[in-house]
Parts: structure tokens; C-alpha cells; sequence
DNA sequence: TATTGTTATACTCTATAACTATA
DNA sequence: TATAGTTATAGAGTATAACAATA
């Protein structure tokens, strides 16, 4: 069989994103998390007070689509909303959602270095460089 | 605001992924195609005579989710089946698919020329060493 | 028994438009 | 006027289960 494709940048790309974010939501699955949630979790633990809007800036997601992502780490009792002015509401971890932030972590982390692992040490550095480059503007 | 995810090699490719799929989106648009729809144009050029089975094998794709996808292009016209067995149909382009072919590779080669061009040339071959490393399990 | 293609279904992700209330 | 959050909706992508026909 001939793949064309197999030799393109753009779709080793996103082959290699599948594969990788595959392997992250197997991992938050037993958090019954999924990747943006992990996230979204990650952000407001090392920002408390972070607003949905900054989350969705950060994360590039939609506002409307924030909100039901939100509304049900609110529903799990992870997270807490704290008015900052009429419209806004800045965001923080429960106790609960703290400890989730630990696994996630533990996930995450796991995740992150059996990545690292498959890729040839003298590549990594430049394989760090080319992400930033397309992701960046 | 402090980013802890912006260091994370996996995060990074996700992004990157989503902003390299976002730009071969709208390249694809006007020919009124999806990136996996473009890929299985791709392949059945590459290999004419294939069957849908031989495509999910190749692009990752359920047989359920393929049906909808090759039925698509069969009913535009770009696509012909002759029978392989009872059970299987070998697929080809039609003229007017083979048409289109053209200029998906347009498409697809510019796309892939601008993401080339923003990588750094010295992390060119690298990226690729990478991402093969990740995608090939 | 295993494979091909199909249908039905469901869940996630993403995108847009329109609404409210607040600044 | 612009921003924050919400609702509704629609389009894609992806997953499983089950079925008929064929190998």
C-alpha cells in the first residue's frame, strides 16, 4: 500500500496528537476527567481568582463553551465561584478540587514524561522549538 | 497569568496540532472537504482499486465512520465502486475525482510548504524524527 | 468463524447567533 | 459600546453494538 501521507509534516502532526491525546484521557479517565477539564483544573489551581473568560483566552475554547464545562466541575463540588463584580465570577479549588489537582498532576506528569521517553534525547529540544513555532501566532 | 501548561511537550502538540488542522481547514473549504476526506481522496488516488476496510487500516478511521465519509463522495461523483467480492468494493476516482484530487494536492502541498516554512530549518528533520516517534507506537 | 459494509446511537468537541446583565 | 456569562443549536469527530451478506 502507498501512503502519501505518510511521509507529510501536517499529518504526522496530528496523528501524533491523536496518539498522545489518546493516551491522556486513558490516564484522567479514573478522575473522570477529560483533557480540557484537567486543564482547566491545572489553570485555576496556579491562578485562583481566574475568571471563565481568562480560562477561555488561555485555553482558546469558546465562552459558550466554558460553561457547561465549568457548571460541572461547580456540580462536583471542585470548584468555587466568588463574585469580583457584577458580571464575573473568579474561580477557585475546594478542598475536593485541590485533591483532585494532586491526580491530575500525577496523571499529567506520567503522561508527560512517557512522551518525552519515546523521543530520542538530541531531538527533544528541537522538537519543543518547532512546537512553539507553529502553535505561537 | 501564570501558564503552568505552556511547558508541557504534550499540551504544546495539541495546540500546534489544532492550529496546523484549523489552517488546512480553511485551504480545504473551498473544494468542500474535510482533512480525512481530503486523505482518503489522497489514498484511493495512490492506490486505486482499495477497499474502505484498507482505508480505516490506513487513516485510523472505524468502518462505521467510514460509510458516511465514502458514501459522501460516491454521491458527488468523485468517487466509482466495482465490486472486489460480494463483500468488498474496490474504490477509484471518477474523471471529476481525479479533477479534484489536483487540487487537494495544491491545497494540501501548500499547507504543509507554510508549515515547513515556520519551523526553524535546523529543526527540521528532528521535529519529523519526533513525531514518527510518537504516532508509530 | 472471521471479514465487509451498513445502520443506529451516543458522546465529545467545536462553532455561531442571540440573549441578559453589567461595566 | 464593550464585556461576562448563558442558552440554544448545529456540525463534525469518534466510539460501541448489532445486523446481513459473504469468505
Amino acid at each position: 500500500m502507498i501512503d502519501p501521507l505518510k511521509s507529510l509534516p501536517g499529518y504526522a502532526l496530528r496523528r501524533a496528537s491523536a496518539a498522545m491525546l489518546g493516551d491522556l484521557a486513558t490516564r484522567l479517565a479514573p478522575l473522570d476527567l477529560r483533557a480540557t477539564e484537567a486543564a482547566i483544573v491545572v489553570l485555576i489551581e496556579a491562578n485562583p481568582g481566574i475568571t471563565q473568560s481568562e480560562l477561555c483566552r488561555a485555553l482558546d475554547v469558546q465562552r459558550a463553551n466554558m460553561t457547561p464545562l465549568i457548571a460541572r466541575l461547580d456540580h462536583r463540588g471542585l470548584v468555587a465561584r466568588t463574585a469580583v463584580d457584577g458580571r464575573s465570577q473568579g474561580l477557585a479549588l475546594t478542598p475536593a478540587g485541590l485533591d483532585l489537582h494532586r491526580a491530575v498532576r500525577v496523571a499529567m506528569d506520567a503522561h508527560e514524561t512517557g512522551l518525552v521517553d519515546r523521543i530520542p534525547a538530541p531531538h527533544r529540544a528541537a522538537f519543543m522549538a518547532a512546537l512553539a513555532a507553529l502553535w505561537g501566532d
